[in-house]
DNA sequence: GTCTATAAGACGATAGAC
DNA sequence: GTCTATCGTCTTATAGAC
């Protein structure tokens, strides 16, 4: 039986959204052209079009993968009934994926506006999605006098701004290692629901 | 004596940033054409290289002034010797100045990886002189056993991301005030470093 | 200081050979 | 499925008239 050319071509459609996340990573999306991205793959231009009508649906399956992939995650992850324990682990999974998929992270918050109004909504709706997680554990934390919080909502988008800033600034081989980062983050934001947080040295001791 | 056209010129390049700055907070940089910021100002594109010889220079100017006047604002503030004092300053003016002014801080953020080396390194160190001011705060907070923390520099950068991030959700006529926005991140960071902040109902009925 | 015109090339996307 | 070749348009930047 004569061998399909099927299964390259799932190759190169996976090579594709790769290379193309680094450099829309990089350099942006608006920096990026498709003869880039072409010669990151190792072929030419026209060839991207057999798996990819425009550029922008190469960024809006970038972005929509990246979220359903990061809700996935987080739908995997044990229900936790406490409220502080839901938002310890939550705190853990955000900071440990974030570490883990900077570029997708990136890519998925900067290049927003590059989205067309339609694609948009879409990437919109599943980010409120995850957002929509942190607050019923606020919400729930609050209303069962675990948590003092002034402002749920504000309190959540706070949260989640404190905790994927780790990608501005966290390189592997630093003075920290991801078990460290993740237990300072978990204590940042345990604190800012009003938990006095167990201390960390002797957490520490078990570890390095 | 004839007037000279030097007042128009300078009027046209305060405008040319203006325009530029806009444009740049909600295309991006590289979306951007120079035909379009030329069209916003009313002129044609080639009347642009009378004040930029790049398009470049354009972004370098923009992001230069926003970090310097950053900076003079800072230093303009009444200086504080209590940390927490201090702290609670920081917080206040950081999230006064950051929702006064969205796009120049959206842009010198979002744009930085589309400066060429030297700019950036300028421009880096702008950021990292901003950085330093809160991280002192915290470390003098710290060695007088007013703060709590795990790591002074992971949760500098925190503090700094959890305010910055006002930008992404704040809009002029929503539920909150200004006033109780900037309450609310006051009790936030306070609680970062491990200080027991006071309630928020009592403050707004001064307020409101 | 601003204009028009244009250079020199890159862009996204398509057509058709293989 | 990938190639080469190309279309039509847009880009940054420059030159020279006024």
């Amino acid at each position: 039986m004569a061998r399909t050319t099927g299964s390259i071509g799932k190759e190169t459609e996976k090579r594709v959204l790769k290379e193309a996340l680094t450099l829309f990573a990089h350099h942006g999306y608006a920096a990026v052209s498709m003869r880039q991205i072409a010669g990151k793959c190792g072929i030419q231009a026209g060839a991207l079009y057999n798996y990819f009508p425009t550029k922008q649906s190469i960024l809006h399956g970038l972005m929509k993968v990246h979220m359903l992939d990061l809700l996935a995650a987080l739908d995997a992850q044990p229900l936790q009934h406490n409220p502080v324990m839901a938002l310890e682990a939550f705190a853990r999974f955000h900071i440990r994926y974030h570490i883990d998929k900077p570029e997708g992270v990136f890519v998925a918050y900067m290049e927003l506006r590059n989205l067309e109004p339609e694609p948009y909504s879409e990437v919109m709706k599943l980010r409120q999605k995850y957002e929509r997680f942190l607050r019923g554990i606020l919400r729930d934390g609050q209303a069962k006098g675990d948590f003092k919080i002034d402002d749920v909502p504000v309190t959540t988008m706070a949260i989640i701004s404190m905790m994927t800033g780790v990608n501005t600034w966290f390189r592997y081989g630093g003075r920290l290692s991801v078990e460290e980062i993740e237990k300072i983050y978990v204590n940042l934001v345990l604190s800012v629901v009003g938990l006095e947080p167990e201390s960390l040295a002797p957490r520490l001791e078990g570890i390095v």
